[in-house]
DNA sequence: TATTGTTATACTCTATAACTATA
DNA sequence: TATAGTTATAGAGTATAACAATA
């Protein structure tokens, strides 16, 4: 006997899960000999596109607690992808090493890669109806 | 200084992860005095739905291990929501029981609202063409 | 007083490996 | 041999509370 999940169909919250879960075990397989969780990896891409950022900007904008920007910063600085210069007494302020900007870099390309297979499944003007429907739908009134 | 991440608004894996984040936080919130995890009420659901369903049966259809199953059958069934019997040696039958059909009933309710209340931000048939993108999304080709 | 970073801690979901017992 | 359920364990993300140092 096979179940059918049928009424879960029209739920968006259920298949936004399902769907982010796959893409996310995805995003973790293309990035597994970089040694970096996907948290790394966008923090490092923030910070190598807004140099001199605090350890707070970079946990506002990924929506990612100051708490636990700790252990992810702090694994950038050990691996050198990062460094950070004290601003005054409380600020750090945060770069990409010469390192970490070619690890960004690379990153960028699989990023790239690991979307387009996904992306490829829709039609364009589906895909940009996905892309405009999603921040609109968590309040983002920017989008 | 606002960090901006324009960049990542065409990133369909980080905008899924962002809306998925803020549709299971409201989720929860709308089920906390249910004492009830998301996975158990989606687990309640199929049983519902499914009578006589094994648990592995329900780990398939909702994409959770079966490892992962046995704490959360064991919840549902310590609150005597489900219940079960043995089949053979080594399959077991699940049911709701009276309390967990009530339950299962009430948290549909509950669920309608709360999607509601995300749907309402887009057209009707971007809303559409959302849900039939999901799936295919994450290789499913029934939808 | 409010803010930045930190520590400690706990919860949820997920993953794997190894085990029992049954078919 | 394969399957259903279980146990143990680990990793990743997320949450809160409390604290020090500083603005």
């Amino acid at each position: 006997m096979t179940i059918l999940t049928k009424s879960f169909d029209h739920l968006l919250g259920y298949q936004l899960r399902r769907t982010t879960a796959v893409m996310m075990a995805d995003f973790v397989r293309i990035l597994a000999d970089f040694e970096m969780r996907p948290a790394e990896v966008t923090t490092l891409l923030v910070i190598a596109d807004n140099p001199d950022c605090s350890q707070s900007e970079v946990g506002e904008a990924l929506a990612i607690k100051r708490a636990n920007m700790v252990p992810i910063i702090a694994r950038l600085i050990k691996r050198e992808l990062v460094a950070r210069t004290r601003v005054d007494g409380r600020s750090l302020a945060l770069r990409v090493t010469a390192a970490g900007a070619a690890q960004a870099a690379e990153a960028l390309q699989r990023i790239a890669k690991h979307e387009a297979r996904f992306k490829a499944t829709l039609k364009a003007d589906d895909l940009e109806t996905v892309l405009r429907a999603l921040p609109r739908l968590r309040g983002d009134q920017a989008s």
